[in-house]
DNA sequence: TGACTGTGTCATGAC
DNA sequence: AAGTCATGACACAGT
């Protein structure tokens, strides 16, 4: 089976070599058309299919080891244990963070830096806690409600655990969030980060949680946190992602109770996210907040009263935006929903300035410099070259890469929020061809690319705007229609320096994305008049051919009208039996077609 | 080190 | 009038 997947990947590598030769207009990038670059490329997902296949292998043994101690009950279906619970709950976490390790150090290969993240988690969240209920989140109601999934390890599970007994989930400490915030900084989870991706992307991946865990671009990861109104993914998309989980899976997925769980929860959870390592550990496992600073969470939730969640009220028509649904809303994912719709919205990082103009004449710059908060454009740039600083975790916050292939998993029309809905319904901007703006999409053959200066170096509009804490995402702030941009500045009331810049990243943006367009078009002039001079040339040496030709002709037919003259102007003689000399006289012809002999002493003669 | 290239930004005019 | 787009010009970073 892997095999199949391996030559179907090299004949889809193979085709799409052939498709970039033979079409190079599509916006793909230099190195898309080198094959050393692809062939590395190539080597590099045949390593990952390798590592993937090895860890298939090792999930498939737990299955196995966890089957066992199960009994399929043939009327419901159900497995359930064969006796009660054997594994003293400390026995079941260890179990669990034997995975752990397997999925570390296979998964990235490099199991220092997650023996760093692992001791980090150990510190952070001892195994006490993963009892947390939030852990089993992802579980469809049918789990979550019953228990039909009991696991002989978990005694969560009994009934005698209820979830108000359970050790309340702790708020991650800013300490520890910046911790957290290096470690995701770290170059081997970035590459870990994407490699799970690709893999999440084209397996289906046996020991799966919930794909908002995995991948926080799943529109239900936005769910989840922010409308804790559908917490948990259906059991059919359970079905359709994940249909082979077994319930060796669910059970080593939820190491918690699985009663049913209340949204404050499930958006505590959000915060809680490493707890969730037992299950599948990504850096992308992570919800966003976990990296949010913690006063702009709380300040933002503050503001708009959902900092506990604490009552369930009705699923609200539109719900409103808070800083917390910008933040934890993928500008990405609001886009490739929007992208979904005939139009669509501008290319991916439009939004992302990314270069410093030493001389920004802005509007926005008597206002930095007027000094009412402090941010110099020096300081900007001291942040620009200042990793792991502020400015690591406010990219994490704003989803640079915008990608438009990314996964759109199905997901109901109900469960987007009220403002994706009006991106969905409002889309006026034309969407410029994708591939231009594909510098920054995942794409295979960009990935081991030094990165360009604009991913090195952070926009200074993100910066400034976290300096400012403007709840925006850059990528809102630019990508809204400006009616759906009015509103969501009507609900937050800013200062006139976080206007200004609103209104600057919002100009500079689109701007951006004009300049791009432009140079597209510039680019294209130029080679459709390249190709207009190739066919004009063509048509000049047609007509010089022509030309020749009827020049050769017209000789041609000269000298035969001087033969024929010559011819006719022997024959005649005049009354004496004289030839006329052709220096005295010479033929013409008349307009009515009579031939006149005429002295070139200018006498006609008529003949 | 200078030329070239790609990109972001600003200014300006048009719509 | 405001917003957006198109484009020339400039600066900067990378090659």
């Amino acid at each position: 089976m892997e095999m199949e997947v391996g030559d179907s990947t090299n004949q889809d590598l193979d085709l799409i070599d052939i498709l970039w030769k033979q079409d190079i207009d599509l916006g793909a990038r230099r190195e898309v058309f080198d094959y050393n670059h692809r062939q590395k490329e190539h080597e590099l997902q045949r390593q990952r299919q390798l590592e993937e296949e090895k860890r298939l292998h090792l999930l498939r043994e737990q299955e196995k080891a966890l089957l066992a101690q199960l009994k399929l009950d043939e009327e419901t279906g159900e497995y359930i244990p064969h006796t009660k619970p054997i594994l003293p709950p400390q026995q079941a976490v260890i179990s669990i963070e034997i995975t752990q390790d397997a999925n570390f150090t296979e998964e990235t290969g490099d199991g220092m830096s997650f023996d760093e993240c692992l001791q980090l988690l150990a510190e952070t969240f001892p195994v006490g806690e993963t009892e947390n209920p939030a852990v089993c989140m992802e579980l469809p109601p049918v789990y979550a409600s019953g228990n039909t999934m009991m696991s002989p390890e978990q005694p969560a599970l009994t009934p005698a655990v209820l979830p108000s007994q359970l050790t309340p989930p702790q708020r991650v400490t800013p300490d520890l969030e910046e911790a957290w915030m290096e470690i995701l900084s770290l170059p081997e989870l970035q590459g870990f980060k994407m490699q799970v991706d690709e893999t999440m992307e084209t397996t289906n991946y046996p020991l799966q949680t919930s794909p908002a865990v995995q991948n926080p671009n799943y529109p239900n990861h936005q769910l989840i946190q922010n409308t804790p109104y559908y917490p948990m993914p259906s059991a059919s998309d359970l079905k359709t992602k994940n249909s082979n989980i077994g319930p060796a899976e669910y059970m080593s997925a939820c190491d918690g109770p699985v009663p049913s769980m209340a949204p404050s929860d499930i958006n505590r959870m959000n915060v809680e996210a490493p707890q969730v390592v037992n299950a599948n550990f990504t850096p992308d496992s992570f919800c966003p907040n976990v990296f949010y600073p913690n006063t702009i969470l709380e300040e933002s939730s503050s503001q708009h009263g959902l900092e506990e969640n604490e009552n369930v009220p009705d699923i609200p028509s539109k719900p409103s935006f808070t800083p917390m649904d910008l933040y934890t809303l993928s500008p990405e994912d609001v886009f490739d929903r929007s992208k979904r719709l005939p139009a669509d919205f501008p290319d991916s990082d439009s939004g992302i300035s990314t270069h410093s103009s030493p001389h920004a004449s802005s509007p926005s710059k008597s206002v930095y410099e007027g000094g009412s908060y402090g941010f110099s454009d020096s300081e900007i740039d001291d942040l620009d070259h200042n990793p792991g600083s502020a400015e690591s975790d406010y990219s994490e916050m704003f989803c640079l890469n915008f990608q438009p292939d990314d996964l759109e998993p199905a997901i109901p029309e109900s469960a987007l929020t009220g403002q994706c809905k009006q991106l969905d319904k409002k889309p006026k901007q034309h969407m410029e061809d994708p591939a231009e703006e594909s510098g920054h999409s995942s794409t295979p053959f960009t990935k081991d690319k030094p990165k360009k200066r604009s991913d090195v170096r952070l926009s200074r509009d993100e910066q400034r705007a976290k300096a400012l804490k403007i709840p925006f995402t850059v990528n809102m702030i630019i990508n809204l229609p400006v009616d759906d941009f009015n509103e969501m500045m009507s609900k937050h009331e800013l200062n006139e320096a976080q206007l200004a810049l609103v209104r600057d990243i919002r100009r500079r943006g689109k701007n951006k994305v004009a300049a791009q367009n432009c140079r597209k078009r510039k680019m294209e002039n130029i080679v459709g008049l390249e190709h207009e001079l190739d066919s004009l040339k063509e048509e000049k040496d047609r007509l010089l051919d022509e030309k020749s030709k009827n020049a050769t002709n017209l000789k041609e037919m000269k000298r035969q009208l001087n033969s024929l003259y010559l011819e006719v102007f022997g024959k005649l003689k005049d009354e004496k039996g004289n030839s006329y000399s052709p220096s005295e006289y010479s033929l013409q012809q008349s307009t009515d077609g009579s031939i006149f002999l005429v002295p070139r002493m200018k006498k006609t003669f008529k003949i």
